[in-house]
RNA sequence: GUUUCGGUAGCUCAGCUGGAUAGAGCAUUCGCCUUCUAAGCGAACGGUCGGGGGUUCGAAUCCCUCCCGAAACGCCA
């Protein structure tokens, strides 16, 4: 049921030839207090179509709306304030979850259509950093949002597994490394050998020209080079697939910046009879000044490709491999130039789809106020975080439920389950400064405060051995705490679909955290389990809140222990 | 300097396409476990919505301008 709409029909019945159904939709409004009901209409559009006092409108108009939703209507000043038939409503939305429990929200905007999603992306040979957790979680939040109006998303770990730093690090290797350390801690010993380098690069500039060298090998296909670089990235995926692992996320491809090597000279020539390229210092660009935008740089004065012509040669082959509807790429928006960059290249090139890729910026994450920089060593690990959030949440289950079976997979659950919703719950191009205090919160507004809301909720169903329900019964509620559950549960359709449209996560988050708060004021103040006529219908407004907490924290990747 | 984001309670943030007395969480203080998990609930405290103009019946929200912060700005990704 959708009641809003009901409500404004029920309204357009009354002023059919002058205001279109859509208008009214649209001016209809939630009443910031409860004592202004649960849904409103203010008049003052009508007063300029009356050229009458909008009070006075309100006033006629008032009581001549009717609709089996609507239970009684009152008129204060220019407002026409709707309270809404509780039992017909929540009976109608209780019965809807029930029906359709997991599924319930589920849109079909899609239609189908394949959307790679660009995300993650770590570079081979440094450690997982909170900015790639974001890339990750957003990325994969995204991914189960879209799934859920109806697109086919496709996870593309876009490897940083090729560039120069390559060059550094076999430098490094040869000079400072060697096999037994790499192998017992692969990133930890690489990243040492990378600072390193960058250091001693300092005081010594023949190094940066040694990395250049070995770059220009591997480049060559030198066997000492490749086997190097194969071992790199061997290691360090294995590294990130821990990492993974933990989060529950895993990719459809791996193909990075190497798999693209092959494809470039394709797209600089594709430029080429597009007569898009010209030089400039020696470097071939192309002029990108009737966009507003700096030149996209295609190939160094040395000849070598840059990402844009890789980023280009993904885009085409993601074009060509996936047949797209739209593209997506979770990079941080420092990277914003690039991106509008490669769109106007792809519109230069005559592609129509240059349009429906889109850059999904996120916030920095800063430390101490700084910007993070792998080069210097100043990074915050994430395996790091996720150790330090989960055994806090062990210790926690310790203090507050010595008993509960399977402690460690429930602090594992919690503790990740903290750190993601953390990076989920606001708004994503919100910078933030890294505390692990903050990030590790159990309280308040926080992953483990939805986990242990449901929690609560699981209990009492198990408590009356409730496993499942079928729709059929009349659960009908009608006091102010299910009521707020209720109106909730009836706007996750619409939470889904903004979320899309905005493809923003933190919208679910929001939802998630607003239906616990409400679902814990009811719990509060209302018995469940107590015989009561009302008893059952209770119950199925319980398993309906576990299903949608469940559902929202699906979305953002988030676990749900039934016992905590 | 140019462009893009941002400035709302002590801190972190909501506030949907302008609407009725600006909301949460954290922190602080206080109350509530003989009743379904107190990782909870309730209460108190806390705001010139960065400043100034403008549009409007109505502006935290839209426009202009100024101040402050962050990021990007041709051979890194």
């Amino acid at each position: 049921m959708d009641y809003r709409q009901l409500v404004a029909e029920a309204i357009h019945n009354e002023l059919k030839d002058h205001m279109e159904l859509n208008e009214i939709n649209r001016l209809l409004e939630r009443p910031k207090h409860a004592e202004h009901g649960d849904i409103a209409f203010p008049a003052f559009q009508l007063a300029r179509l009356f050229r009458k006092n909008p009070a006075q409108i309100a006033q006629e108009l008032g009581d001549s709306i009717t609709s089996p939703v609507i239970s009684s209507t009152q008129v204060i000043g220019p407002y026409i304030n709707f309270y809404l038939n509780k039992k017909t409503v929540s009976q109608s939305v209780i019965n809807d979850v029930i029906k359709e429990k997991g599924h319930y929200g589920e849109l079909s905007i899609g239609n189908g259509g394949n959307v790679p999603i660009d995300m993650s992306s770590p570079n081979i040979a440094k450690p997982m950093s909170m900015g790639h957790l974001r890339s990750t979680v957003i990325g994969n939040a995204l991914s189960n949002i879209l799934a859920k109006v109806g697109f086919s998303p496709i996870r593309i770990n876009h490897l940083g597994d090729w560039g120069t730093q390559f060059g550094k690090l076999i430098t490094a290797y040869k000079k400072w490394g060697n096999e037994e350390d790499v192998r017992s801690e692969p990133i930890k010993e690489l990243l040492r050998l990378y600072v390193k380098f960058h250091d001693e690069a300092e005081d010594d500039p023949t190094l940066e020209d040694e990395g250049r060298a070995w770059f220009r090998e591997l480049e060559s296909g030198n066997e000492e080079a490749v086997a190097l670089w194969k071992w790199f990235r061997e290691e360090s995926l294995k590294e990130f697939e821990k990492v993974y692992e933990r989060l529950n996320i895993s990719f459809d491809s791996y193909n990075g910046e190497a798999f693209y090597n092959d494809k470039m000279s394709d797209v600089v020539s594709l430029l080429d009879e597009h007569k898009l390229l010209t030089v400039d210092q020696g470097a071939h660009i192309v002029d990108l000044d009737k966009y507003d935008l700096n030149p996209a740089l295609i190939k160094k004065s040395d000849g070598a490709t840059l990402y844009m012509t890789r980023d280009l040669a993904a885009a085409l082959y993601r074009k060509d491999n996936y047949d797209f509807s739209q593209s997506l790429y979770v990079v941080g928006q420092e990277q914003s130039n690039h991106f509008k960059q490669l769109k106007a290249v792809l519109k230069e090139l005559d592609f129509d789809w240059a349009d429906s890729i889109h850059h999904i910026p996120f916030g920095l994450i800063t430390k101490d106020g700084k910007k993070l920089s792998t080069r210097k060593g100043k990074v915050v690990l994430l395996e790091e975080v996720l150790n330090e959030a989960t055994a806090q949440a062990l210790q926690q289950i310790e203090d507050k439920n010595p008993n509960l079976p399977d402690k460690e997979t429930v602090a594992e659950q919690v503790g990740v389950g903290a750190v993601v919703f953390h990076d989920l719950k606001n708004d994503r191009l919100n910078n933030f400064d890294f505390t692990i205090e903050e990030v590790v919160q159990f309280e308040g507004e926080t992953g483990p405060y939805v986990q242990y809301t449901r929690a609560r909720a699981m209990s009492i169903l198990r408590k009356a051995g409730v496993e499942s329900l079928s729709p059929s019964e009349p659960f009908a509620l009608s006091d102010d705490y299910s009521w707020e559950v209720v109106k909730l549960l009836h706007d996750y359709p619409d939470t889904v679909r903004r979320a899309y449209e905005n493809y923003e996560p933190s919208i679910i988050a929001k939802h998630a955290i607003q239906l616990a708060q409400a679902f814990n004021k009811f719990y509060a103040n209302v018995r469940v389990l107590d015989e009561d006529p009302e008893k059952d219908a209770r119950l199925a407004l319980v398993f309906a809140i576990t299903e949608i907490l469940k559902e929202d924290l699906r979305i953002l990747g988030v676990e749900t222990p039934d016992e905590m």
